[in-house]
DNA sequence: CTGATAATTCGACTTTTATCGAACTTCATT
DNA sequence: AATGAAGTTCGATAAAAGTCGAATTATCAG
């Protein structure tokens, strides 16, 4: 919980956003943010089976790699995705995510 | 140079797309095929500070990840990008990859 | 202050990935 | 058949990434 600054897009290479959205848990968690009307969640909120340890390093890459905020509220961590921003620096990143189904 | 049938798109995750554009080599390949007028490269075509066993490898992965197409001309291996597919699979994917350029 | 909850940090371990040189295959040309 | 060019395959190695349990920090509710 060290810094809620998140890093300018600017300087973040398409390469690492690709990198963040290859692991099928933090496409998931992505999915997630999108999905949701209120356009945040906290990290324990999404339902998937990894551990606390492993959930907090996928939230860290999506963090660094640009593609979400977070937001301190009591002991939560509060999330969404940095979506206009990310439309200006990544054109289609984001109709991509949400629309792709997960196959079979 | 086994096989040129390309796999489906239907059974490619968004996950393994990309996977396959996280590394720096494998974009430019991308960018490069997509700049090109006339469609397509030979692998050899691309100037890349790599091996031509690390580069074979890399074309494999894209070849994988069902984005590029393969056609044998004499000794060489023609590749390009399968656009129209990848279009109707992946709505954005293309449209990122042309247009996003690689930071300083 | 105490206890409970949410999340992070710290090693340690395992799996995956990128990379290469060398040997091999294929095809075209001579 | 012999040469050369373009790719592929085969280990091997080194770097990166995913995973976890345990210890730690931070905050809220009594």
């Amino acid at each position: 919980m060290k810094d809620y600054t998140p890093p300018a897009l600017r300087d973040i290479p398409l390469t690492t956003v690709m990198q963040a959205l290859s692991d099928p848990c933090r496409l998931r968690i992505m999915q997630a943010l999108l999905a949701e009307t209120s356009g945040e969640l906290a990290c324990g909120d999404i339902p998937l089976r990894i551990s606390k340890a492993t959930r907090s390093h996928h939230f860290d890459v999506l963090f660094n790699a640009g593609l979400i905020a977070k937001r301190p509220v009591g002991t939560k961590c509060m999330t969404s995705v940095r979506a206009s921003e990310l439309e200006r620096r990544f054109p289609g990143l984001l109709t991509l995510v949400r629309t792709t189904t997960r196959k079979a």
